[in-house]
DNA sequence: TATTGTTATACTCTATAACTATA
DNA sequence: TATAGTTATAGAGTATAACAATA
């Protein structure tokens, strides 16, 4: 009985499905959120300058970090030391990064944006802050600015 | 110079990288915030209860959504029918969900979880809650509840 | 002996597309 | 002809572990 009446619902649903048990966990909501955030990020930037968004995510912090060590990148990342090597390599292969050996300790690199890398992070930070601005509606400037701040608190419950 | 004293202070920083630049992107701190809730995912139900959270997520929809198709789900998910297919054989080989033939159209198919399903996604979705409760502790409950609604407003702007 | 980074390998998850069976 | 679901295959991304070089 309860089985009929939810066939025929589900039947001509259109809109998005039920999710009363997820709707409170911050998990789920950010995985939901992020199936939007991706899509702005492959439609504004992605696509057009031929960037993974961990690749874009790299650049952005060799910028923001010159000098910065691939252990460093893959701490803040959480990812593995392997796979830093592998992304980097892309971006080296691209000349938007150049590694510099450490003169203090040989086993060390640092990394640092080229010319070229700067120029393109700029203009895909650029062109995302206005991707995000303009197809993230449902958010006000000020939402934005709160929920920036409150997942940038969630992440630091990080370990 | 300048070059000289970011040598220096990345070799000493031990706290989290500079991100000036990525600062106000919803998407760079959804996927930093994301490694936290992964972690709370994969601590508290994902090792214990052996499922990825992607089961998990497809699990408590079912619960939620009774009958639902798997088309629903590929749409609400944002991934492929051939996927979806996956995720429910898994769930279904472990008894958790069973699917059903629809009477009115016979290429569709209706899935329910299971007893044992319903009693595995319940206790997920307690040790979740309790989880994200204890280690998400930079935010408190209202905080919390902000956060969920404004993921759940960048969800609306799908598509 | 511990650490930085590389390489090789396997595994997980996803995407594409061809297929079936129904409509 | 279009749609729901399946299957097969390839690709992207990640993790594991063995390795070289240096501390």
């Amino acid at each position: 009985m309860a089985r009929k009446k939810d066939e025929g619902k589900d039947a001509t649903a259109e809109g998005r499905m039920d999710e009363a048990m997820l709707h409170d966990l911050v998990g789920y909501q950010l995985a939901q959120a992020q199936i939007a955030t991706l899509a702005v990020f492959y439609g504004s930037v992605g696509r057009p300058l031929e960037l993974r968004h961990v690749e874009y995510t790299v650049l952005a912090l060799i910028k923001e970090n010159p000098a910065c060590t691939p252990a460093r990148l893959a701490k803040e990342l959480a990812v593995t030391a392997g796979n830093i090597t592998m992304w980097v390599d892309r971006l080296v292969e691209r000349e938007l990064v150049r590694r510099e050996a450490s003169e203090s300790d040989r086993r060390v690199q640092h990394l640092y944006v080229t010319a070229k890398g700067e120029t393109l992070v700029t203009a895909a930070t650029r062109q995302l802050l206005d991707g995000e601005r303009k197809r993230l509606i449902a958010l006000s400037p000020a939402e934005r600015a709160i929920l920036v701040e409150l997942l940038h608190k969630v992440a630091t419950c990080r370990d």
